[in-house]
DNA sequence: GGGGTCATGTAATGAGTTACATGATTTT
DNA sequence: AAAATCATGTAACTCATTACATGACCCC
């Protein structure tokens, strides 16, 4: 179960599960997504189970909030599941849509695909290498960050050559699909 | 919901639950995994909806089996599926401990930890390769295949890019590590 | 007769999403 | 006065896993 994980991983410093969710909408979604009414739940779960304490505290705007962190068994626990890599099976639904491709029989629709699933990998690219310019205003960048740093740059390098790669399986696909194709109408919205 | 989707492209061809699974576990798995229970539950629920058709059929050995086949709703609806791309959030439960990782505070750990990951990316790999060794026996392979070999084989062409980033990645994060870290005690289960 | 594989399922549980409900405070 | 943001939660549902239950047929 890895985000009961993740969360006691951020709770290391206090945070509502508002703030949690707000964490994880802006490092997290890059490897993992979760729902604010699952992570109130497995924050009060988790409470029950000793691994975190909270206290009500007031807010700066809006109503009062309740401030979560790890306890010295939280923190136990999270040093534990870190001795061991999960690698469970992926689940790509667009890997099981190109498997499927032919089925189609319409080379116009898969192009369309294809430079829509390439303009994705693209984006998402271009995302990580904005975030690697901010990291770069830092003169220790990358090799002499300190360790708490250091490993989230890990994760970010890791998704730069991940879609770096992903980009260039799409340009590739693309190419070999227009050379199947050779009479292919183009369908660039510029008009045929 | 990509399950459905999958089950009425495998069944293009009449199949059983139980040889869908071993389908499953033979190419699916490299970017799907489905337990036996699950796809005979959905399996039911797909003929209850039209999409799918069965009839008894005695087996070779062994038991009399439920073979299902797609009906032409069912294709309808597959390819309907494969017009846009699907790209939820990925769940990478490794990278999510490589981004904690510093809290080890144990540099033997955490090199142990990486070069887990390394391993089982490499095996990975080669599994692929292996694969594609196979396909290379066809003298049309990669650009001649026919369609229907072709769109599965794109798929072996992006698990391998990945794939190789991901233990280029572990190499590289090794190689960091090590010289974070000069006095290591190497652990390579040579001793010290 | 025992183990393997073929074959189909049910029940309980867990993980996650979506929809709904409520309300304060701040900004426009 | 309305919209955005801060803040917490419940309920219903879906998707998936794990454990259990059953039984035929084949080979050793």
């Amino acid at each position: 179960m890895a985000l009961e994980h993740i969360l006691l991983g951020i709770l290391r410093k206090p945070a509502s599960g508002y703030e949690v969710k707000a964490h994880f909408d802006r490092v997290f979604r890059h490897f993992w997504a979760a729902e604010l009414s699952q992570i109130y739940r497995t924050l009060r779960r988790l409470e029950d189970e000793g691994l975190l304490a909270s206290r009500a505290e007031a807010s700066a705007k809006g109503p009062s909030k309740r401030v979560y962190q790890a306890t010295a068994r939280g923190r136990q626990r999270l040093r534990h599941w870190l001795t061991v890599p999960e690698v469970g099976d992926e689940r790509l639904t667009y890997v099981s849509q190109v498997y499927f491709l032919a089925e189609l029989r319409d080379a116009a629709t898969t192009r369309r695909f294809m430079r829509a699933l390439h303009d994705h990998f693209a984006a998402r690219l271009a995302e990580l290498e904005a975030i690697e310019q901010g990291w770069r205003q830092d003169p220790r960048y990358p090799d002499a960050l300190p360790d708490e740093d250091f490993h989230p740059q890990l994760t970010l390098a890791l998704g730069l050559r991940k879609l770096a790669a992903s980009v260039a399986w799409a340009d590739e696909t693309l190419a070999r699909l227009a050379a199947r194709d050779p009479d292919q109408e183009a369908d660039r919205g510029d008009a045929a």
